[in-house]
Order: structure tokens, then sequence, then C-alpha cells
DNA sequence: TTTTATTAATGATTATTTTCTTTAATCGAA
DNA sequence: TTCGATTAAAGAAAATAATCATTAATAAAA
């Protein structure tokens, strides 16, 4: 009962984790470049300005073992990571909504590092559709459904609010299985499909606040 | 002493509520749409599939007051929660590096909606200052310093990881009072500055953890 | 008018996350 | 070899956040 219990949470890694992974990872990089072999949990919690133990929570999830009075070997530890992260398979991914955010994402070219590549994305508005930006054909949404490429799990959410939920349940529907959300909305779905939150403008409100915050 | 002991919480606004600030936000914008004058907290929290005192407790961080057996007044709460958020004053900003994602973010018009507004962006590639970016002035960093105006208290952080800290503290020493930080690097400044991290990979990351886990 | 159902608000409980503490390992110096 | 310093790792405690339960208010129906 006691494996009953521990079954569910059982190999899912808390959020606030993984969101610092990548942190370690560009610090494990910048180290790289120093040429150093090895590196602490203590030294990069000193470094980044946060607490040792939690280093080594965190890095406990992936498959790493440190070496007790040297640390983790800073090679091994950048590919157990990103492989862990899953930044070294390229994912494909659908772009829904290419208007100001979505045309802002295709220029963005920092994805590709981080294992997703747009590979197409779709609106609506004829203005668009047919054009190509950053080599990324638009298409109309419409053409997603004859797409069925089962290879393109990943499906990045940026067309206005009002459409959000619909254009969603159709990424389901079609075959996505992650749905990288941009708007302000909460998608609901079936368990089938992940929907991972990311709005800039919830970012911006907890900045403006902590400003605020400091000025008295 | 009890007054000693709330003093450092009082006003402060926990981080995952005003990140779902934005959400209600959106939310009643639509129900605005739709012509509802009254929406309660256990509609809101059906449709966005949250917990309803969640909502409660969360809009009770602003001064919106709730009519017992009927909700709050979708106008007053849009308006309240814009204000309390900062998206209704306009905050001008400076962009710190106009690579891949910098450039994309200047693609961004949804930004002003929210209250910032980009007039300036620095960079050290002579490939890219003297440019225009969307009616942009793309200007050397050097530039920076002999500006030196107050009004402006916003960076926007989007240089390579290597640059990041140094940039951060020129930001800083120039006057800038809040960081909204796109790099995967933790930076350190002292208490009259705020940085808020937004790195989009590390969404990335918790998405590609999530759909690992629901494949098992 | 009285009753019923619905709601905001508040306090209590539970779950999660972070920080603190301890332990065992081991490298390098004496 | 021996000792002290430094470390990873694991467990305990504290802080934080989410959920649950209760209360009081009130609009609408009976």
């Amino acid at each position: 009962m006691s494996s009953e219990n521990t079954k569910k949470k059982e190999g899912i890694v808390p959020e606030p984790s993984l969101r610092r992974m990548p942190c370690y990872l560009a610090y494990l990089k910048l180290a790289k470049r120093r040429n150093q072999e090895y590196v602490s949990s203590t030294h990069i919690a000193r470094d980044m300005g946060v607490d040792p133990t939690q280093v080594t929570k965190d890095l406990s999830y992936t498959s790493i073992v440190g070496k007790t009075r040297v640390g983790y070997e800073v090679n091994t530890l950048i590919d157990v990571l990103e492989d862990f992260l899953g930044f070294r398979k390229l994912d494909k991914a659908y772009l829904f909504g290419a208007g100001s955010l979505g045309n802002a994402l295709l220029h963005d070219h920092g994805l590709d590092q981080y294992g997703l590549k747009i590979v197409a994305a779709f609106d609506i508005d004829p203005k668009v559709v047919g054009r190509t930006i950053e080599g990324v054909p638009i298409l109309h949404v419409s053409e997603f459904e004859k797409m069925k490429d089962k290879n393109v799990e990943v499906g990045i959410l940026t067309v206005p609010a009002e459409f959000a939920q619909d254009v969603a349940q159709q990424m389901a529907k079609g075959g996505i299985k992650g749905i990288w959300n941009f708007t302000p909305i909460r998608i609901r779905l079936g368990e089938d499909c992940v929907v991972q939150d990311t709005s800039l403008y919830a970012h911006l409100a907890v900045m403006f606040n902590r400003m605020s915050s400091i000025k008295k």
C-alpha cells in the first residue's frame, strides 16, 4: 500500500525544479568555457544565489551522481541535463496564429537550440496565408486537418484570446500532444494533451508589482 | 510586535496569485463581450477549471468587493485588475540585445496593450546598430549611459548568456528599476532593482517533461 | 413574509516546496 | 597514516500555497 501511495508521485519532477534546470545548464555551459572540469553544488549555489541543497535536490532528479568533495563533472552534467530536459532530440512544431506574437516567435531562432523546430504556421487571415516568414510557410488552418503528420506533436498557440480554446481543441484532435500556450486563456482539454502556459503578460504583471513594492 | 511580524508580509501578493490575475482579466474581457454584467467566482472557477476559493482569495488582494449571491461587476473588476496589474499606465522600456529573441519581442505589439512600450534598443553588433526595427531605433550600448532618461525604468534583457550579468549591472547603474530577464542566467543585483525571469526554454523544459510523462 | 439556494469571505486543513540539519564519504595536507 | 575540511545525499523542519469547511449575507422563489 505504500507503493500504491507513491505510485502517483513516482517519477514526477516538481515544476520549480524543472524550471531551474535550464539555469543550471546555462551556468554549466559558461563554466565549461572557463575550462572547469568539475563544479560543486556549493559553487553553483553561491554563484547563482540559491540554496546549495536545492541544487543537489534538483540535480538528483536526473541520473547524475556527484563525487564527494569534488562535485559534478561539467561535461557529463551538461549532457545529462540536456538529455533530461529534452533539448537534445529535435521536436517539430506547428504554430497556430501568425499574428504579432506568433510572428515574433518565428523570428526567434533560439528555439532550435533547445530542440524545437517550427515547420509550419497556420492562420486564417488572407493577408498572411500563403506567405513565408523566416522560411516557415503560413497555411490556412483548414490545411492542418489534412496534414496529420504524426511526427509533429508540439503546437504553439498564439491566436487571439477568443479563439484559444477552440483552436486548442482542434490541435488536440489533430494529434498534438503538447500545447505551448502563449494566450492568457486557461485551456481545458483531456488527459492526453499537455498544456504549458507561458503568458508573457503574467510575468509582466509580477514585475510591475514587485517594482511598485520596492518604491515604498 | 504582532505588527512588527506582519510588516514584512503586508501588501506583498503571492506570485502564483499575480500570475493568475491576467488570466482572470482575459476571461472577464470575454465575459464583457458576451454582455455579462456580473460574474461570480463560482462561474469563473468552473469555466477556467480552478478552485472557486482560489479565485476569491486572488481577487481579495485587489480592492474589489463582490456582492453576495451576485458576484463581481465585470466592468469594475476589469478596471480594478488592469489598474492593479499596472496595465493601465504606460511604462517606457529599453531593450538590450537586438538579436534573435530581442528582434522577436520588437515584433510583438501586444506589449503596448499591457502597458509596456519599447522606445529604444541597444546592441553592439555593427550590423544592427543604426537600423530601425518596427519603428524602434537600435543604438550602440555606449549610448545608453548618455541617455539617462529617468522616465525609462524597465529594461528587457535579451543578450547572449555570457553578457547577461554585465549588461544587467549596467542597466541597474543607469537607473533601470525592473529587468525583464529573458536569459537563462540568474542575475545578481542589489535591492533597488527587480529582476523578473522569463526563460522561454524553462517553460519548454516543463512541457517536454510533462509530455514524456503522459506517454507512459 | 418565510424559505431556499447561491454567493463572498474567512479560517482551518492539507499538500507542496524550500530551507535547515545530519551523516557518510573522501581529498589533500600534516 | 591521521586529521581536518569539503562535499553529496538524505532526512527533518519550516515556510508557502492550495484546498476544504464554515459563516453570514442576500436575491429570488414559495
